[in-house]
DNA sequence: AATGAATGAGCTTTCATTCAT
DNA sequence: AATGAATGAAAGCTCATTCAT
């Protein structure tokens, strides 16, 4: 493919994505608007149909790239060269950043959920995308047991699910958190308290 | 034919509620429809306005009630007559069954934090509400302090938040969990593994 | 407000019908615009999305309404107290008069063939209509038979289709046949030859 | 992929001409689809555009080219060699099995009639063709008045009127006779049947 | 207090056509 | 001469809501 000159189609298409990304996060797939979202892009609404086909089209392809973004990143991580703890600590720590950095991947995941995930069901873009982040997990959990650090009987799964479980809550429920705790969990000045207490309740779960 | 009443205006509005809640949680506020609401009811549509105002006032109707019964039940837990490490354990597993019984709550929760709490906040029902379990966790942490088995420095608003994570998290992200890591969270097969994973998790989490 | 009512909803109804089949009449199902027909109505468009349901829905309502004037028609001839062959001389009269008259009913048939009566078919008002005009010629072929003038072996509802073919053509096919032969069929000045030509044709096509 | 072609513009021409008549035929000119038509040739939609300017310059192609086909098969039917009788039997018999064949015809002329012709006026092709049929029959029916056979105070014209009534009707109004009185005037058990009723009515309406 | 009838506003999508090369 | 990419205009239809009693 070659580079894009200015204003050429792959440039719209991308422009149309992230846009569409935050309308669909912020408002869900039944609220978000083909006119809203063509009215902050540089194209048209045609243009969208064009490309996309449809509303539920286009709505694919920001689950599509959100899902490839996060698998591209999640492959780059280089956890087999650091110590088992440290490595989990690592991963703890990129979950956390990503999850707090990426609100809108948080919340097109939730929005998926109450869809019972159907658009993800019809995408073999994203059915076809492995998950590394089990291997690498499964990676260090071995060597942790093997080194006598980490217990046996915890499966890499389910590790990821506490990982997953722990980080994604605090950006997915913060709202509702703070309306009814008032305690918000993306504060500033808590964001190194939180930060150290899911990576000890991740540790200490894993710990022998 | 017309709809007919059983059980008068109250009936009918629990009625209503009921159906409502069930939409609400599978479709959103913007997905979910009033005619399909209406027409799963035994009134009818324009009824649904003369009790509840509007779309949006039928849908704060429903947080109020999910709110208000997690509140009353919560209160109702009876953990301070149990030593420390019991009583936590048994506020983990109700919140483990509680968001496995009512994936409505979950899933209205999710969708709320979707609108950044828009509605929940217009509700003074619910900004009334207390929130007794942070309380009892408090009480919890304290006795276990006490009697030497939770480690200093832990807030019972962070026990809580981890405790909710991983139980919402389990029924809130079931469905993506399966498409993109085939494992089923609510499986009949793995809720053992799922409940002792929490609760040892949970309790690790402040031991000393 | 803009329109005004006057009469009632079945007025409007009337109205948006009576509209309707001129618009489909002109330009098929396909070439019709529900926005046209509303802007010649008394109503807005969606009133008749209200009453109709849609677009094909209006034009079945329409079909349902040619069909069932021409059955109701059809039943008040009274051909029974004529002889024979003046009962069939004027049931083809009446059937060059009515084609003749109502040029919007021969070219919604038309366009219904064009169709395969595929909406015809879908509704179950003109299935269950029954066809006395078939019962109407088989008794007048019948004494026609008895008192010697007609032809033993002639079917009543092949008289019917020779009958309809002959004054049907001459409206539906009108337009092709004024510009192709420079001949207008239905010209005023024509007018009693071919009610005679068809009359006479009919008629020898039975006699003995 | 693209579309490959073979045998040049003119073959090309020919395929989209083909499919656009059935297309046409089937849908109407205002039910039809650039798109559906293009999807089904060999070529693209923007070379339908390149050879016919719109779709109603192809819809106007396919008339005149239905309009001349049957019009160089008339020329051909060596009905002079025959005695008066049997020529016009000939005639009747061969625009029976023409029609029958030719559904498409009937059906485009059918759609074109609901346009008042508007297009066949538009084009100078068709104008220009003449109408060797009624030539035809002028003079079968001289030579039959002249052998006694034939009443006088028949026009050729009305005799082609009464042949293609009956013979059309049967083909263009099938659909809905099918529907309303459960007769398939296209069956070929009755094939033969029809064919005598339509040549015997003809031959009896301008016999002595 | 309760409701059947009706609707304004705006939604997603379609379609014949043209742009640009 | 021939074509892949793109689009303006308008279509059918939906939905929360209000009218009128």
């Amino acid at each position: 493919m070659s580079k894009t000159r200015r204003g050429g189609p792959e440039a719209t298409k991308a422009d149309v994505l992230r846009i569409a990304q935050d309308e669909f996060a912020t408002r869900g797939l039944a609220g978000a608007r083909v006119d809203a979202i063509a009215a902050r892009t540089k194209t048209t609404k045609r243009a969208i149909y064009y490309h996309f086909g449809s509303k539920t089209g286009l709505y694919i392809a920001v689950l599509e790239k959100i899902y490839k973004d996060i698998r591209d990143i999640e492959g780059q991580l280089g956890l087999k060269s650091l110590p088992p703890d440290l490595a989990l600590r690592k991963l703890v720590e990129f979950t956390f950043d990503y999850d707090e950095a990426n609100a809108d991947f948080v919340r097109l995941v939730s929005n998926e959920n109450i869809n019972s995930a159907k658009y993800l069901a019809r995408s073999p873009a994203i059915r076809n995308l492995n998950a590394p982040v089990i291997d690498a997990i499964a990676d260090i959990l071995a060597r942790g047991r093997r080194s006598g650090i980490f217990r046996d009987g915890v499966e890499a799964i389910d590790v990821h699910m506490v990982i997953s479980a722990l980080c994604f809550f605090r950006v997915a429920n913060r709202h509702t958190f703070l309306k009814v705790f008032r305690r918000d969990l993306l504060s500033k000045s808590l964001r190194n308290q939180y930060k150290r207490i899911i990576c000890d309740t991740v540790l200490r779960s894993v710990m022998r």
